[in-house]
DNA sequence: ACAGGGACGTTATACGTAACACTTCGGGTC
DNA sequence: GACCCGAAGTGTTACGTATAACGTCCCTGT
C-alpha cells in the first residue's frame, strides 16, 4: 500500500500503532516502564512484528554516538588458531551486544596499510594480534581503543595488552626435552619479525644456556610444511655432530619436520623427538602424535575482547598472562632410543 | 583548543578550510570537478589531513541508505576452508569498497537463530554457505539480498546460488578407485544434515552402481579426528567381507581413518586405500599424503561474493559450478598391494 | 477545593553526512 | 545593453533514531 519497496522505520511502526515515533522508540528499546502502558506497548510490539520492523542501525549509531562493533586486526587465516581467537572474542562480544568485524591484515586484502579502510564498519575499538610494531604506530594514529594481543608490553605505546605465556610454554618444552636428557637442540624457528617469536627464541637459549655442555642450533622457515620441510633437511644435512631434539615454533613447522625426518630415514621419536607449539588439530593428526604446548586460542579472544570492553569503560583491564600447557605425546623420547 | 575530546567532523574541516560543509563534502567525496576550484580543494584536503579527520561511517551510511557491508554466514571456522572462502569473498569486495562481516553460525555465538541481531552492523546482502533449509527461511524473512554457497539450488527460494562441483570431484574419485581396481568400498560420511553432504552420497553411490559387482558400506561420523577413528573402527571390525578403500567426506574424517586403520594395524595405501575431500594442509602432513580433490575455497569465496554485487547492481550473477580437481597423493594404490 | 504527583504520552531536536537547489560573479554573445 | 552561461561556491534539507523536555489527565490526601 505505501512505498513498500523502503523498508519500514519507526514511524511507519509508529502509524501502524497509532502512537508517536518517540513511543516506538521508548517500547522496543525497553525503557518504556513507566512511560507507556502495557497495552500500548503491546500494540506496539505487535506493529513492529506485523511490519517486520528492524531498527536502522546506521540511525541508532549516529545518533548514539557508537556501534558497538569492534575491528580484530590477525596476521591471517591460515591455521584455526586465529579462528579460535575470533571465535571467543566474538562470543564475548556478543554478550555484551557487541560485533566483532575480522581484518587479515597481511597483503592479500586490499591496501593492507590501512585496516580502517577497508573495514567499512565504524568501529568502536580494536583488538590487534601479533601485529609488527610499525602498523602498530600506523593505527595508533587513530585515537581508537586498543588493546594488543601477543605483543611486547613494553613496545605497545601504552596500549592496553594480553598475552599467552609462551615463555613458560618454552620453558616448559625445554625442561621436558632436557629431563629426558636431550642436550643437541635444533630451534626450527618461524622466519616472521613479531615479537612472539622473539620471545621463544630468546626464552629457549636461556633455558638451555642454564645447563652446561648444552648446544642450540637455529634454523629459520616460513610457517607452512613445505618451508620447514627445506629447512629442516638443509639444517640436518649440516656438517658436524647432528641434533637430537627439533623444537618448532608452531605446530605447522612441526609437520613439516617430520616429512623432512621421513625422508631422511629418522625415525620419530626414536632417532629425533619433535615438539611443537599451538595444540592445533594437526597436532593428532600426523604420526606419531605431537608433543606440543597447548594454547587457548578462545580464551585469548575472550581476555582480548574482555580487556577491550575495559578500556571501552574506563576500568582497567585484567592483568596477567594466560597459562598454557604442555602436553606430552609420542614424539618425544630420550635420545638414541632407537639404539 | 575546540573541545578535543571528540573526533573532527566535516564541518570541523571546513571551518579550518575557510568554506562550507558541502564543499568539504564534494572534496572529499571526489565530486568537485567543476564546482570547485583546484586550489580550494587543495586547502580543503590539507585541513583535512592536518585534523586527522576521518569521515563518520555512520553518518555516512544513514544519509546513503547502504553500508557498503556484507554479513558471511559460515558453518564452522575449524578447517581453513571457511577461512579461504571469507579471504576470497573479502578481497573482492575490497576491490569494490565493501566490507565483509563474519558470522560463524553454529552453538557457540550468541542468540544462534538470529545472525542478524549479532551482527552489529547495518547489512547491504548476506552470503551464507552451507546453510540447513530451516535456518534459510529465517534468513530470507529479512528482504536483504542474499547468495547461497554450496546449497542445493532447488531448494534456495529463489536466491542466488554459487556451488562448486563437488558431484564431479565424487565422480572423479569413483573413477580413480574403480580404474584402480577397488570394488568394495567403505564411505566415511560426514554426520551433518547438510545439502552439500547428500551430494557426495548420492553421487558416490550412483558411480559405483553403474558398476556390477560393487558394493558400498557407509559409516557416519562428526567432523572430527576422533569421531571418524571411532566410527572407521567401528565399520571395519564388523563382519562380512572387508572393503579396501575408505572415501571420506573431508579431509579431517581422512585423517582420523588414518589413525583407526593404523590402530588395526592396516597400512595405507598397501592394505586400503583412502581418499579425502578439501585438499587442507592436513592432506600434505599425513603420511602418506592424501589422495583427495581440491576445492578452491578462495575462489569460491570470490564467486560468492562476485554474485552478490551482481544481484544488488540488478545484473543477473554469473552461474556455473567451480570446477574441482582430483589430487592424487601417495594414498590410493591397487587393492592386495601388499600380498 | 486545590496542590501535588503519578501515568501516559507527545513534540522537538541533534547526531554527521551528501545532495539538491540556489546565489553570486565575471565574461562572452547577439 | 540585455541576455545567458559556466565556474565556484553556499544554504538547507533529509536520512532514522533516541532522548530531554514538555503537556495532559486523573487520582488522592488534607
Amino acid at each position: 500500500m505505501s512505498r513498500s519497496s523502503t523498508r519500514p522505520t519507526s514511524r511507519d511502526v509508529a502509524r501502524a500503532a497509532g502512537v508517536s515515533q518517540a513511543a516506538v522508540s521508548l517500547v522496543l528499546g525497553d525503557k518504556w516502564r513507566g512511560r507507556v502502558s502495557e497495552t500500548t506497548a503491546g500494540r506496539v510490539r505487535e506493529a513492529a512484528r506485523e511490519l517486520g520492523y528492524r531498527p536502522n542501525l546506521a540511525a541508532r549509531n549516529l545518533r548514539l554516538g557508537h556501534t558497538r562493533t569492534v575491528l580484530l586486526v590477525v596476521p591471517a587465516l591460515t591455521t584455526e588458531f586465529f579462528a579460535g581467537v575470533y571465535t571467543g572474542a566474538a562470543r564475548v562480544a556478543a554478550e555484551h551486544g557487541f560485533g566483532v568485524v575480522l581484518y587479515p591484515s597481511p597483503e592479500g586484502i586490499g591496501p593492507a596499510r590501512d585496516p580502517f579502510a577497508s573495514a567499512q564498519a565504524a568501529l568502536d575499538g580494536v583488538i590487534a594480534s601479533s601485529m609488527a610494531a610499525d602498523a602498530l604506530t600506523a593505527i595508533r594514529g587513530d585515537q581508537l581503543p586498543l588493546v594488543m594481543l601477543d605483543s611486547d608490553p613494553a613496545g605497545s605505546l601504552g596500549a592496553a595488552t594480553v598475552n599467552l605465556d609462551i615463555a613458560d610454554g618454552v620453558r616448559q618444552v625445554a625442561a621436558h626435552l632436557l629431563g629426558l636428557g636431550h642436550r643437541r637442540v635444533l630451534h626450527l624457528a618461524a622466519d616472521v619479525p613479531s615479537w612472539t617469536f622473539e620471545v621463544r627464541a630468546r626464552e629457549l637459549a636461556a633455558c638451555l644456556a642454564a645447563v652446561p655442555g648444552t648446544e642450540v642450533r637455529t634454523a629459520r622457515a616460513p610457517i607452512s610444511i613445505e618451508g620447514a620441510l627445506a629447512a629442516t633437511e638443509a639444517a640436518l644435512t649440516a656438517p658436524g655432530p647432528r641434533p637430537t631434539a627439533v623444537v618448532c615454533d608452531d605446530d605447522k613447522l612441526a609437520a613439516g619436520a617430520y616429512k623432512a625426518l621421513r625422508r631422511l630415514g629418522l625415525r620419530v621419536p626414536d632417532d629425533m623427538s619433535v615438539t611443537g607449539l599451538d595444540d592445533l588439530a594437526l597436532a593428532t593428526a600426523i604420526d606419531p602424535e605431537l608433543t606440543t604446548v597447548r594454547l587457548d586460542a578462545e580464551l585469548f579472544g575472550e581476555r582480548g575482547m574482555r580487556a577491550l570492553l575495559a578500556v571501552l569503560e574506563g576500568r582497567e583491564p585484567e592483568g596477567g598472562d594466560i597459562p598454557v600447557e604442555l602436553v606430552v605425546r609420542g614424539s618425544t623420547a630420550p635420545p638414541g632410543a632407537s639404539a
